[in-house]
DNA sequence: AATTTATATTCAAAAAACGTAATATAGCAA
DNA sequence: TTGCTATATTACGTTTTTTGAATATAAATT
């Protein structure tokens, strides 16, 4: 088949998109969390404001995760189950650790 | 925990590896058809001999997929079950299509 | 309307990844 | 030991990604 290789050319930029160490830590925190604004985001993530903002377009972009405007302040949760699954295989859902 | 960080950054680093077309076809074919030589993996993947070469060898440094010398050619197989499960996420493990 | 808060976008530079030709190596065979 | 086959490594130009400062926008507040 021929479009074999857009599908793996799909996949594979589905998971460049969750392949970054800030990426995945806003995807993770949502996944355990629930959704979350882009300040609290910010807090735990140490990086200038601009930086979080653009990972969460490539996300949002990739139909990882979908934000919700409330006012003035823009809601993110998860909007792709397979990133749950992937998220599952690599991290506890629940952080014991501190 | 401070070394949360260092395993975001692995894991993302795990991701990356496997977030690239010819790579994750070449991942994919050794999860359906087990273990192969390159040469083999050339004729699927339409590239010069040296690009193969070095996406097998970013696997390779990932511990992602092992090789085993056999005489003049070298042997590859997967060596990470985790990646087993991601590639279930997204592909069938039999090629039921042509 | 002016200000403030939360978030997004633009821009340029730095860093990283990619692709491929050329070259090297390892093992086998003559 | 010469040559051949299979694979790996090097070198390097090109493209892509990442980053953060600066700037813009959108909604609420005064």
């Amino acid at each position: 088949m021929e479009n074999d290789k857009q599908i793996l050319e799909e996949t594979a930029e589905f998971l460049k998109v969750l392949a970054h160490p800030v990426r995945l830590c806003i995807v993770r925190r949502l996944w355990r969390e629930g959704a979350r604004n882009v300040t609290y985001m910010q807090e735990c993530l140490q990086a200038p404001q601009s930086t979080i903002s653009q990972h969460l377009a490539k996300l949002r972009q990739a139909g990882i995760i979908k934000g919700e405007r409330n006012g003035l302040e823009v809601v993110y949760s998860l909007k792709d189950e397979r990133v749950e699954e992937i998220l599952s295989i690599f991290f506890e859902k629940s952080q014991e650790n501190f």
